[in-house]
This record gives C-alpha cells, sequence and structure tokens, in this order.
DNA sequence: GTGAAAGCGCTAACAC
DNA sequence: GTGTTAGCGCTTTCAC
C-alpha cells in the first residue's frame, strides 16, 4: 500500500497540513522541519496523490491530447512537440486515439475531461454543436478545425492547396482532381474552397476518402474515370495509396500522371517516386497549441480565445512532372 | 460549471446515494425512481467524476501505456490495438512517449500511478532496480523485456533473428554485421544472443545505435568499415536509414550488401528497395499486453504474474539477395 | 428501496 | 510556523 499524507504526519510528528504544506508551499515551514518530513516522506516512498490533489484545487496538471489516428505519421511529430513543450511547463500529456469514431472522440473527452486541466483536439471530427457543448466542461484548443469562439491553431492548407496547384499549372496541367478526406475535416473543406478558386483548371472532387493509405488505393480507379493529368490528394498517406493504386494498373506516376499529397510525413519520403507535397508545420502547431491552452488553463473564467495560423510551405520531389503529350 | 452528484440529487428530490446508486448499482434503485433520476442527470449534463469515483473506489478504470517514441511506426499498432482491446472492457487507455529518456519514463510512470489501474511498459529503458520499485505502486505488464516477477509479453526476436540469419546463410552470406539498438534494450541483446549462437558465420556486432533512421544513417560507414556483405539491423527504422547511408556512398543495395530489418512497419514496404523484415506481432502484444494487465487488475494483491511469449516469422522482400561474387 | 454519515487523500482558510 | 477544520465529488456501510 502506497504511503499518504497521514502516514507521513504521524512518523515525522507533526499534522497533516504541515506535510502538504511542505510539498505545495515548502516557504511557508521551517526548514528543519521540512526536511524531517521531507527525509521521512523519502523514507516511506510518499508520493503526493495527484488525483487528490485536483480534487481539492481544481489543477490536475495534465493535459489531454486527442488524435484521430496515431498511426498516421502526421501526428507523432505533433505529439511529442507538444509533450516536450508541456513538460517545460510542468505538465503532462495524455494522449488518447479516437480511431477516427465521432462516437469514440465524444466519449474520450468525457472521460478525460474530468482527469486533465485542458483537451487539445485535433482534426476533430465531432460536430461543432456537440464540440461547443463539451467545451463547457473544459477548456479546449482545437488545431485545424475553425470555431467560433475557441483558441484555435490553423496549418494555412488553403495556401498550400494555391501553391501545388500552381505548381501542376506551371507543368502545364489544366484537368486536375482533389481527393477530398473525411467528411467533417475542416482541412479538406478548405483544400476545396482553395481550389475551386483558382482560375484556369478544370477541378474534378473526388470523396470523400478515408485519410489512409487505402483510402488512396480505392481510389485509384475513379481517379482514372475522371481523365485528369494530376491530383492533389488529401493528404500523404491518401497519395502514397494512390500511386500504388496507379501503379497496380500500370499507369507511371509522374509520366502519365502526377500526384501531390499534403503533411510531409516520413514515408512520403522513402517512397518511391518521392512524394511532391505541401508541407505541415506539426510540431510548431503542438507547442503553439500547448501555449494556447496553457493562457485558457491559467486564465480560468476570464480566458480570450485566440487564433494563430502557421504558413505551410511546398517541397517540390518526384511525384510530379510536366503533362503527357 | 460542471454539474455534481449533489445538483442532481437536489433536482430530482433524492438524496445523493441514490444518485450515486444509480450510475453505479441501476439494479438497488426503484425503476420509477431511477428514470427521473436519469432524466434530471441527461437535463444537467451530470456525467459521474472518474477522479472522485477513484478515490473511494481505488478504480480509475484507466490504463497507462508508456512508450519510448510514438513517432516510430512500431508503436502506433500496438497502441490501437491495446486501446481498441481495454475500450471493449470499458477501460480507457492514456498513452505517454518517454522520448527514450529513462529520466521521463521514470517521471511519467510516477505520474501516472495514481491515476490508472495499471500501467503498460513498451520496452522500458529504465534499469530494473528502477521498473521493481516503481511496481511496488502500481500494477505493471512488461512488453520486450524480461523482469523477473512481473507479467510480461516478449516477441521472439530471437527466433526472428535466426531465420533472418538463416536466409542470408542460404543467399550463401558469410560475414555479417549485426546493427545493435539502443543499450538498456532487452530486444537487442536477445539478438545479439542468438546471432552469437549461429554457427558458420563472422559476425560483427556494431552498436549502440540510435533505433532510428538516423541511427542507421550514422552506421553506414562502419558497415563498410567492417568489411561485410550483409546487415541484421536492430529494427526497420535503421534499416532504411543504413540503405540510405549507402546508397549516398554508391553502395547498391541488395546488389552489393543485403540488409534485413526488424518490426515490419509501413514504410519499411513503401522504400524501395522493400525491406526484408522479421515481422513482429504487434497487434496481439497490445491485446495480450492489456488482458494480461486487466487480469492483475482484477486479482489485486493476490496477482500471480503471467509470461507469454509471442511467435515471429520473417517477409522476404527485395532488400536481400546473393552474395556478390 | 432510500436516507444518513463516514471517509478516500489532499488543500485551504482560519486560528493560535 | 503549525494545528484545526471543513470540504472537493463520490461510494459505501448501516439504518430505517
Amino acid at each position: 500500500m502506497a504511503a499518504t499524507i497521514r502516514d507521513v504526519a504521524q512518523a515525522s510528528g507533526v499534522h497533516v497540513s504541515t506535510v502538504s504544506r511542505t510539498f505545495s508551499a515548502p516557504h511557508l515551514v521551517n526548514a528543519e522541519t521540512r526536511n524531517r518530513v521531507l527525509a521521512v516522506a523519502e523514507d516511506l516512498g510518499y508520493r503526493p496523490n495527484r488525483a487528490a490533489r485536483a480534487l481539492t484545487t481544481g489543477r490536475t496538471h495534465n493535459l489531454g491530447l486527442i488524435v484521430a489516428d496515431i498511426a498516421n505519421p502526421f501526428f507523432p511529430p505533433l505529439i511529442k512537440a507538444a509533450q516536450a513543450h508541456a513538460r517545460l511547463r510542468d505538465y503532462h500529456v495524455f494522449v488518447a486515439d479516437t480511431d477516427e469514431d465521432p462516437q469514440v472522440e465524444e466519449e474520450l473527452i468525457q472521460t478525460l475531461t474530468k482527469q486533465v486541466d485542458g483537451v487539445l483536439l485535433c482534426s476533430p471530427r465531432l460536430s461543432n454543436r456537440v464540440i461547443e457543448r463539451l467545451h463547457q466542461d473544459v477548456p479546449f484548443v482545437v488545431v485545424n478545425r475553425r470555431l467560433k469562439g475557441m483558441s484555435t491553431v490553423l496549418m494555412d492548407v488553403g495556401h498550400g492547396a494555391r501553391l501545388a496547384l500552381a505548381h501542376l499549372v506551371a507543368l502545364g496541367h489544366r484537368r486536375i482532381a482533389l481527393l477530398s478526406g473525411p467528411a467533417g475535416s475542416w482541412t479538406s473543406r478548405e483544400m476545396a474552397d482553395a481550389a475551386r478558386a483558382v482560375p484556369g483548371i478544370e477541378l474534378t472532387v473526388l470523396g470523400p476518402n478515408s485519410p489512409t493509405e487505402h483510402g488512396g488505393l480505392a481510389a485509384a480507379a475513379g481517379v482514372l474515370a475522371a481523365g485528369v493529368t494530376a491530383v492533389l490528394a488529401y493528404n500523404d498517406l491518401m497519395a502514397i495509396g494512390l500511386v500504388e493504386g496507379l501503379a497496380e494498373r500500370g499507369v507511371e506516376v509522374p509520366g502519365e500522371l502526377s500526384v501531390v499529397g499534403v503533411d510531409d510525413i516520413v514515408p512520403g519520403r522513402l517512397a518511391r517516386p518521392k512524394l511532391t507535397t505541401v508541407a505541415m508545420p506539426t510540431e510548431a502547431a503542438g507547442r503553439t497549441a500547448v501555449d494556447l491552452l496553457l493562457q485558457l488553463v491559467g486564465a480560468g473564467e476570464t480566458a480570450t480565445p485566440a487564433l494563430t495560423t502557421l504558413a505551410t510551405h511546398l517541397i517540390i520531389r518526384e511525384s510530379t512532372g510536366p503533362v503527357p503529350p
């Protein structure tokens, strides 16, 4: 059985409140007493119970981080950056995976709510209504989704899509397909809006698709049927799957069809042809999100939501080339 | 402000204990009363506070999962399998990343201890001594590390190494290098032990190396200096980095040198040449670990540690070939 | 079937 | 500088 504050109090001949102070407000206790308490605590292997502490203070010093799919290489750099950044500020980050399921997402948020001081919501799939309701119970920072009244970190994927399309147009492409992502994805809608506004191209929007390798693989037939010469995919995973699907059908990339992804994940750099992609500032997003969240947590009721938009850029590699004759 | 049990009690004209029972032992309360309480709770948006509940019951219904590096594609499938498996049993899994830092690992375990019912330790880097000490405060299941007195899930990487080596020997290789992993890795030691026992080969052990793409890249020079014709790397990431490093030096794989990885991660399948590798049963490991942990949690003090060893197998792809003449 | 009361481990006034 | 006391949100005897 782990030692409690009472055991330490008893063993060191002081009262529990003194032990409590020794840990949460050391300067308020006599150096001599403090040392004795500390020694006894060490001896008994006592560690303050954070959950119990949270019950009275209302502060857990934990943050929750919810992602749709840990297996998507897009998220780990964001997670790691957030964790490292939070740790410097004496906060711990607990990650949970929703498996792209809104129901699970809601359940996880509910569970986390009382065990953390704030939640980082990455690319949520939940409806605005539900998010707003859940928001009443715990501070949120939302990444890659625009929600009024909530602190938000956006990656400027609209700009990224324009860069990608400009690159394709410069290579001579006119008939271009956009492989959209999951329903409910802000990023996907943002890309589509940006793409539709680009003049001089004939855009076909295909989707929604699963934001995975398999989603891209499954989309290959539709892409060929659409009669386009270039494709902008919702993300790199989908782009990689598409390239595979095309290869299976004997279609060469970039010889016969150009493909651009979004995210700049590691596998995109490893695949052949190396993937041309819109790079997303995932690490900066993780750090910024933690900053905004801690700001909210510190401010309490008076918190003012903030919006940060992070820049994206295009990385040209091998999966794009001139339009075939 | 979130509603508490007291708000619900007041609003539905019953006492808190009845509300409590409605949620934790519904069969003990009159159907009519129960429905009224449920309706009021729903109305007020009441959710039982799990942290407070845990304080009295000693059960949080949360599990902690500690990994060295979320960004290593080896872990996500294990994490996802564990989460899915746990959810079916009404448990939530919180993931934390140690960044390969034993100090951080210890800190995270300390923090998690009181907020979860048990911890899944994947490929821990901590010393046995420290793990044993921490184990006194919370049930552990350890994955890929052998610790007496603790429930353990092992992947039979020794057997995998033998399969890989046999494959290389069959291709004519005799001078083979083993790129070992991080210090403190059970997997790495296990591979080395198995490899050293294989007769008829001349083994060079190189390392320790960082279990990342960069680690493999950095090892390329040493591999060439060793004058071997084939390499077995600690994991796929390292193997991929090695292939890159060799390519930079104009050495072709598998033409001039054969490379085998371990793990069977997605990027290994995407890279060119496609990586020959020892497949690890990561998903089964995640599920098994949760089972063992829940068994421990349910048993309380009387828990008996169990050991499960999971089989590995070899996947031959393109990064291995006959020894050059 | 429901109420009353004690208590989980801790903090935070308030006394002294 | 330290002790006393109440209470965070909940469960769990024990009465009734």
